[in-house]
DNA sequence: CTATGATATTAATAATTTGATAATAAGAGG
DNA sequence: CCTCTTATTATCAAATTATTAATATCATAG
């Protein structure tokens, strides 16, 4: 029973620093495709998924690349915080930003007990109109998925990273599946993990959300939809099944894109359905 | 640039009190469906959906309801903190535990900045062969969901607790709905959110995994199943579409279920597939 | 000891969705 | 103008889901 006669008595005679104290990180995987611009310029012929890292020049994990993240401050609301981070990178603002899951294992930072609580952002790269940070970089993902293991390669043109990662089944006593890192050699902390459930949330969430238009240009063609959504569910769709769910959440243009050295496609555009 | 030659030397000289901390707690959504032993004492005719709230004896919210919960200690592992918390209420191990969200906003707390990584845990009551603490009771659940807002409302036989959560719809700037609380009398903290979060959690998965039978007993009859499913989607289903779609998780015993004033049902057991 | 009520269980059929293949369209490049 | 390539649509088959109806079986009332 308490010794105090009211709310604002007993919080007058609280101390914080009776309890434990941690710090709080929050780290964000920055998903989008291939811009108009960068297809142009490299001579794409097809859509492609990347996410953004960033090399660490200072330690822990000098010279690891990592998710972009930080701290998140005393007075900062915990959804700001990687609002804040985003806008630093990426100088966007008003973007898509989801909660993923909180890491906390106790070894997860060798400098001290750190939690992380992990966010993805999806962005159109044609939005972003300034240079990226200097020690950042866009890595075009291929993810291989099965019952037992996620093989997830990531290259930026200059340097290929291979994660492995295996799924534990665990019967009854909690999620599905339990996520270890089996293969890592150039991601700092738990990231891979986080790298995971990202594209996990994404593939999942793809079939019942218009989450992709996200990270899609305004003016796109169902092939390029296609294609993005293919290298999201890491497998081929056939034409006209995905154009009967895409239906009636994209609208048709007047414009099309020619060039191609085939028949023209119609440029569509996202369809924002009440 | 970095001042040291090597990943111990920095270790070595990092303060951790150079950053700002906070406290992080959890709280638990545990949730069942109603027991034999409850169903024959209190002559109920079918299944109800309950979650265990705690009555708080002390500052801060004292005389309130809330989620059994509690901080997160510097050397424990981020599930190990549920597991714990768990096994104190319920005395139960080995348990169905889910994490759901993570809140952080800067006025949660009344004491100070606490950040709470919320669960959801699923147990069967037939195997509470305990008494639940003297300040714990279990809550039969209502949910009324549509667009715009989620009516949950909460009964434990002798208090009645009625819950509003107002969805937002957000185009495409972060998650489909933001929820914000409209009315809540008797929960304490942000208590309903977790709730709100945990009952959609459920409702969604519920479609495409095992997860119920966490809840179930060993056996029961379709009719049974079926309730359960109904209350955690809030509408009726069709017999023989149940059927079908459960048909291959369970398999059929010798038992039967009598003296219910009508033909006897078959009792079924939850079949692990692969 | 039979009629009735109640839910269990399954059968049968209609409606809808999905899968797969094929046909037609139209610009680029020779 | 012919061929290549992808775009786009039509068509039909296959599978799934929805709906209705029929039958089963015990408890209880009379």
């Amino acid at each position: 029973m308490s010794e105090f006669q009211s709310e604002e008595e007993f919080l007058k005679a609280y101390n914080p620093n009776d309890y434990d104290r941690l710090s709080l990180t929050t780290d964000i995987l920055i998903c989008s495709v291939s811009s108009e611009e960068e297809e142009n310029y490299r001579k794409l012929s097809k859509k492609y998924f990347s996410i953004l890292l960033v090399k660490r020049d200072d330690y822990p994990f000098k010279g690891k690349w990592c998710l972009p993240g930080g701290f998140v401050r005393i007075d900062e609301e915990l959804e700001d915080a990687p609002k804040r981070i985003l806008a630093s990178e990426t100088n966007l603002h008003n973007i898509y930003l989801e909660q993923l899951y909180t890491y906390g294992s106790l070894d997860r930072d060798p400098r001290m007990r750190v939690i992380s609580t992990s966010y993805i952002a999806l962005v159109d790269k044609n939005r972003l109109r300034d240079k990226l940070l200097p020690n950042a970089s866009w890595f075009n993902v291929t993810l291989l998925e099965d019952e037992k293991k996620m093989n997830i390669t990531l290259d930026n043109g200059e340097e290929t990273i291979s994660l492995v990662i295996k799924k534990t089944l665990r019967e009854q006593t909690t999620d599905r599946y339990k996520y270890t890192i089996v293969k890592n050699d150039k991601l700092a902390f738990d990231h891979p993990l986080v790298i995971a459930a990202g594209l996990s949330r994404l593939r999942n969430k793809v079939n019942y959300t218009d989450i992709v238009f996200n990270m899609m240009p305004e003016y796109f063609t169902l092939g390029e939809l296609q294609q993005v959504y293919e290298v999201i569910l890491g497998k081929k769709l056939l034409d006209p099944a995905f154009r009967r769910i895409i239906a009636n959440k994209v609208e048709k243009t007047t414009k099309v894109k020619t060039g191609e050295g085939h028949r023209p496609s119609a440029l569509f555009r996202y369809k924002v359905t009440k």
